[in-house]
DNA sequence: TTGTAAGCGTTATCAC
DNA sequence: GTGATAACGCTTACAA
């Protein structure tokens, strides 16, 4: 097995060959002006001759930059993350960048502080940090507040001095009730998910606000908390409602985990769906649509949120062409439309 | 905004606070001998004083080594293949390295090639691949076959030259299909993945054993290739299967996801689960423990899979002290158990 | 239009 | 033990 380190040929191979300074090779390849063309063309083949590839890392040392952006993601195995964080890869790649993607699970929050200051190490240019349920230390990323350094969250709480870019929840809330309630529901329980991440509260706020603009009074036995985002969540919060006496002939879950684990926790106990109970989800996971009955949910449009923020956090990282850091200005707060995918678990009555 | 490029303290900085020569600062970070432990104290004070980290650029253009890995996956929104990038992202970090993952659908092969001219020039020291239903095209990745460069397959097909790390699908196939066999069964159909995975052959190999092994003879027409992994193709199946008049008694699916289509489908046809048909699915994915009824299947370990393959990836791209390259020696093929989970969709008969 | 010199922040080599 | 000095491969002045 040969040394994987063979020596690559540098800017002064290709100088020697093409017969110029190094100097102007350099100009060659950052298509300077001032080059003949007939240089430039003896530059080309000799490039192409050496198939010489430019060093990131003397580039990155004389530069300072390292064009490269970092992900802190929660568990990337969850669906949900994993589509925004394929997103917000092909955007970075698409102009230039590349990510790096660290998942750090819930459950070690001590790790996510361990990777911020991997990334920070690595020198990185921008930072993605999309990890809903937990609080944003930005004091931990930003030790000196004088240094701005771009910050993008992904659907995580509205913070000062971050930008963060989210899917509208608390129209996605809203739009799932009002469809229960223009199919003639009036008594509709809500799954909430756990309340530590900011997305249930705002999709609580939605069906409230539904409720309130037609003119239903809330009651407070419809709301059941979840806990957690699961199927099996979903099955015991029903049963709760259940067994609690609850009479409600609709449900709005806030995920279609949750909404899953409600039907098939009905249907055992010889509910059916629709046709007793009614039930919207959200997300739109993929198997959403093959389930028995397809399940009406609101999608998020997960891709999209990754994509807007990576191109969020490269335009705050980008250059004037004088070479000083463009201001990235205030924080913004961009909040993408939720589309509601009509399906068959929703009846009229 | 600041600036975000503010002046980083550098070793000579550390150096001057210290009253040492650069170098000094340079053998204490580096635990070199020759040092004092008072002037390493002193420096060790001045870092933490200044905050000093070093560059990675610069440490990264001397030594020509760039600490990094990277990931060529297929669509990292696939729960699967985000399980295995997890699983390789955590070992990565472990060892000190970094992992550039790159998600190129399989929609989209001219990506691949770009993706890996791409990693290449980041001068990644290593690469994992795992697109299983492309042909892997080593000699995109090694121009010159001369130079080692470390590869390292996640679920591929058994490439001259290429280390491949892969869950035992023939014996995965060959458990769930003598599982059936052991509960009564013998007309077991079963629903093959698309044949350009490498896995999907396999497990029908594992199939063909079973039945073998245990003296049942083997019947073309229980063999329906879904075509694609999905919930849509394993209705579709079943549907195929039952207008043939073909009569089984048990189906052995490729995925979950056929699984779970396969027993809608049955179910839309009035047949029963597990007391009509049982069914085997394949993966274990987080609701196939959900389902009505929950899911008999065979757990793939893909964290440990990412894991493995990605210390096995750094051991060949380790050096030895003496600074030479450590032999990869030859090609190997690591094969990872699968667990056979029983729940409640395989009825005795 | 082209070439020369300096320097980015580190590590390795060789003196002292 | 410690400190100059020279790389690493590139880009940005500045000179010719």
């Amino acid at each position: 097995m040969a040394d994987v380190r063979v020596k690559r040929p540098t800017i002064r191979d290709v100088a020697t060959e093409a017969g110029v300074s190094h100097q102007t090779v350099s100009r060659v390849i950052n298509g300077h002006a001032n080059v003949t063309a007939a240089t430039r063309e003896r530059v080309h083949t000799a490039i192409r001759d050496l198939s010489y590839v430019p060093s990131p890392m003397a580039r990155a040392l004389i530069s300072n930059r390292t064009h490269s952006l970092g992900l802190v993601t929660a568990d990337i195995s969850d669906w949900f993350f994993a589509e925004a964080a394929a997103g917000a890869e092909v955007a970075t790649r698409k102009r230039g960048y590349y990510l790096m993607i660290a998942s750090v699970e819930d459950a070690a929050p001590d790790d996510a502080a361990a990777y911020l200051r991997l990334m920070l190490e690595r020198r990185v240019e921008g930072l993605m940090i999309a990890r809903p349920s937990l609080p944003l230390a930005v004091e931990q990323i930003r030790p000196d507040p004088t240094t701005a350094f771009p910050i993008v969250a992904i659907g995580s709480a509205r913070l000062a001095g971050v930008t963060v870019v989210d899917v509208d929840n608390r129209q996605g809330g809203f739009d799932a009730t009002s469809f229960l309630i223009e199919r003639g529901h009036s008594r509709i329980a809500v799954l909430v998910g756990p309340e530590k991440w900011p997305s249930a509260v705002e999709r609580l706020d939605g069906y409230r606000d539904a409720l309130r603009s037609a003119g239903v009074r809330e009651d407070a036995a419809m709301i059941e908390r979840a806990g957690d985002w699961g199927l099996g969540a979903g099955q015991a919060a029903v049963a709760r409602l259940l067994e609690a006496g609850t009479e409600f002939t609709a449900i709005f879950a806030h995920s279609d985990l949750l909404a899953l684990g409600a039907i098939g926790e009905l249907r055992a106990r010889g509910l059916r769906v629709p046709e007793d109970i009614s039930v919207v989800g959200y997300d739109d996971i993929p198997i959403a649509a093959f389930g028995t009955p397809p399940l009406t949910t609101v999608r998020q449009p997960m891709r999209a949120v990754g994509e807007l923020a990576a191109n969020v956090l490269l335009d705050a990282v980008g250059w004037d062409v004088d070479g000083r850091h463009r201001d990235g200005g205030s924080p913004e707060l961009h909040l993408l439309p939720t589309k509601l995918v009509v399906r068959d678990s929703v009846a009229s009555r």
